[in-house]
DNA sequence: CAAGCAGTTGAACACTTATTCAACTATTTG
DNA sequence: CAAATAGTTGAATAAGTGTTCAACTGCTTG
């Protein structure tokens, strides 16, 4: 939607603060860092990466071992690695055919800690 | 694949370390509780509930005002909002017509947060 | 009560994404 | 060198997701 027409096609409700809307426009992060901080939070929204990080929160570990803990064929597994790598999460080793990886990001087991804690306050 | 053919059809690499597969095996959470957890983490990874939670951060919000910050349509914010509630991050409190957002839970800040360092750290 | 406003909802659409499969590189071993 | 192993990669497919649109509920006000 065109900005100019957003206030004639969209709401401005009567008893609006203005006041509050204008504070909250300016205190909204760019839209780079909106951008780049859910597609890192966005990692930790699937079953697979969050079972991977929670594996390498205190080992270092090879591909294969990792997919045989998961039960995953090593390519599913290197797809996942790879994007865990993209945003940093992760790091690793080469020795000899294997590679192996570990947590290179101190928020990792914050954030996770977080998410069970919710989890079990909830569903518990 | 079925659980029983995993040895054959996947890797069992030689050199690995069977006993920390086995530690690692048994430490993995149940798998309910990472569906939870990974369901609930992976609000976060949108940008426009990422905006909504920082606007319900310190101020109950109505829809409307949330729509008039974020320039985007009511519905669309409202569709948001139903994700936000179902997993309990957000609650609401009614009065007229209007509806007032705000946070309902005390680990969304530390996300955020943990979030948004990640980004100042890697890409600046 | 009729009109307007705030918000919700379901269907449709375009877009994204996770796993599989097959082919590939590179390293090790017989 | 040939075969096997560890891992990566690109394409394809199936499943999931965010926004739009139109229709709807419910509250308020003239």
């Amino acid at each position: 939607m065109r900005e100019e027409n957003f206030d004639i096609l969209n709401c401005n409700c009567k008893g609006s603060d203005k006041k509050l809307i204008a504070k909250l426009k300016k205190s909204i992060p760019k839209e780079e860092k909106i951008v780049d901080t859910s597609a890192f939070l966005s990692v930790f929204g699937d079953g697979t990466r969050l079972k991977i990080l929670w594996i390498l929160r205190k080992d270092e570990v090879c591909v294969c071992d990792i997919a045989s803990v998961l039960k995953m064929t090593k390519s599913a597994i290197s797809h996942q690695l790879r994007i865990l790598k993209q945003f940093r999460l992760v790091s690793f080793r080469k020795d000899g055919q294997k590679v192996y990886y570990s947590l290179s990001d101190h928020h990792v087991a914050d954030i996770i800690e977080k998410g069970f804690e919710h989890t079990e306050e909830i569903y518990e």
